[in-house]
DNA sequence: ACCTGAACACCGTTCAAGT
DNA sequence: ACCTGAACACCGTTCAAGT
C-alpha cells in the first residue's frame, strides 16, 4: 500500500497542508518537505504536484486571495450596477472596502504577508481585485490610464502598510531578547556626539493603532488621487 | 598562522562582503556560510561579529540606509533652516526628493528590497530619514500626531512601490521558463468559463514605466496628506 | 578574544528505479 | 502516472576545543 500509480491527494490537499503549516508556524515553516511530510509523502512526490517551491506559494496566494470579494465587495459591485447608471459614482466606499478586507485578509493570518511578498501576484484573484479596483476609478470619470495609475497606487498602499505592521510585530515579539552585542552598524554612521531625534521620540508616545493609521491613509491617498481627475481636464 | 587572538577583521569588512554577494548574486544568496567563505573564514567565526543572521541584515539595512540623505536631501534640510523661518513651508520638493532618493537606493542594487524587508527600520539612519519626513510635515503645519501619520504614509507607500517594482522585475526575469504545468491554482476558483477581466487587459497596454508612475502616486499622496491639514483646524 | 572542526537539524531539487 | 530512496549541494546555529 505504499507506492503506485494512486492520485491519492490533489493540488487542493497540498495547498490545505501547507495554509495549516503557516498559520501554526509562521510563514518560515513553510517547506516543500515539511508539507510533504505532513501529508505522509516523501518530498519528491511534491513535485509531481507543483514544478517548485515557487509554485506552492503561488498557489497558496490564490487560495488566499480567494477568500476575497466574493462575500464583503461583491455586494458592492451590484450595488453600483444597479445605483445610479451614468453619473460618475463615488468610487471611495468601494475602494476603502477592498482595501480593508485585503488588509484584514492579509494581517489576520500569521504569515499572510510573507506568503504575499512571496509569490508574483498575477493568479486569476489577484486580476480580479485589479479589476475591481480599477472599475471604482474608471466609474468615477477617471480616463483609463489614469485609473491604471490610481489602482496601482492604492495596491501599492495596501502592501507596504501590511508589510510594516508585520515587521513591527515581528519586532514586538522579538523584544525579550537581550541585545548583548551593539547595534552592530553603529560605526559606520555620523553616529558620534549622540545625535538625538526629538520629533521621531515625541511621536512614539502618541502612535495610534495600525489599523486606524491604514484607514487614515488610505482616505488620503483617495482624495490626492481624486483631487485633480473627476472633471475630465482635456 | 591560522587560527590566533588576532582580529582579522571587522564588522563593516563583514558588511563589506556581503554586499558584494548581494550585489552579484542577490538577496537569496546572502548566506552567513557564504559571506565567511568570501572572508576566508569558517561560518562559525561570524557569531563573533553578528549574534545571528537577522543581524547582519539589520547591519546592511543600516549601512545602506546611510547612502542616502548625506548628499542630497540634507541640502534641503539646510535650505529649510536658511529660508522662511515662520511661514509654513511647502514639504513637497522635500518629501519627493527624500522618496525619490530612497527609491533610486532600493532600485539601484538587485537584492536592495529583499534586504530592507528582511530586517526592522530601527536603526539610527532609518530613523534620521523618519526624522527628516516628519520635520518636513510639521515645517508645512501639521501638528505632531498628523505629521507622524503622514510621514508613515509616505514610508509605507515607497516601501509598497518599490516592492512591487522587483517582484515586476523579478517576474520579467522569469518570463523565459516554459510553464509545463498548469498555472497550479486554477481549480479552487470560479474560473470555468473563461472569466474575463477587459480593464485590467486593456490597462496593461498602457503601463508607464515604474520611475514615472511611482512620481505620480507619491505627489497624488501627498496631495491628499496635505489637503486637510496646513490651514490650523481647531 | 578570536578562531577552527565537527556536528545537529534542517533546506530545494534531481535522478534512477519501482508499481 | 505516481511514488520511493538515495543523493547533491546547500542552509543557520551550537558546542567543545585550540591559541
Amino acid at each position: 500500500m505504499k507506492p503506485g500509480p494512486r492520485r491519492s491527494i490533489s493540488q487542493s490537499d497540498i495547498v490545505d497542508a501547507a495554509f495549516e503549516i503557516l498559520e501554526q508556524k509562521g510563514f518560515a515553516a513553510v517547506s516543500v518537505r515539511g508539507v510533504a511530510a505532513a501529508l505522509g509523502l516523501t518530498p519528491t512526490a511534491m513535485y509531481t504536484y507543483f514544478p517548485n517551491k515557487q509554485a506552492l506559494l503561488a498557489g497558496m496566494v490564490e487560495r488566499m486571495l480567494g477568500r476575497l470579494g466574493l462575500d464583503q465587495v461583491g455586494m458592492a459591485t451590484d450595488a453600483s450596477d444597479a445605483g445610479s447608471p451614468a453619473s460618475p459614482a463615488d468610487p471611495r466606499p468601494r475602494v476603502l472596502a477592498l482595501a480593508g478586507a485585503l488588509r484584514e485578509l492579509l494581517v489576520g493570518r500569521p504569515g499572510g504577508v510573507g506568503l504575499l511578498l512571496a509569490a508574483p501576484l498575477d493568479g486569476p484573484n489577484a486580476t480580479r481585485i485589479d479589476e475591481q479596483l480599477l472599475a471604482a476609478f474608471t466609474d468615477a470619470g477617471l480616463d483609463l490610464a489614469a485609473a491604471g495609475r490610481a489602482a496601482h497606487a492604492v495596491r501599492v498602499h495596501v502592501l507596504g502598510a501590511v508589510a510594516f505592521d508585520a515587521a513591527e510585530a515581528g519586532r514586538a515579539s522579538d523584544a525579550a531578547t537581550p541585545p548583548e552585542h551593539p547595534p552592530a552598524a553603529a560605526s559606520h554612521t555620523l553616529w558620534d556626539d549622540l545625535e538625538s531625534f526629538p520629533l521621531s521620540e515625541a511621536g512614539r508616545a502618541l502612535a495610534d493603532d495600525p489599523a486606524e493609521r491604514f484607514a487614515w491613509g488610505i482616505e488620503r491617498l483617495l482624495v490626492g488621487l481624486l483631487a485633480a481627475a473627476p472633471a475630465p481636464r482635456r
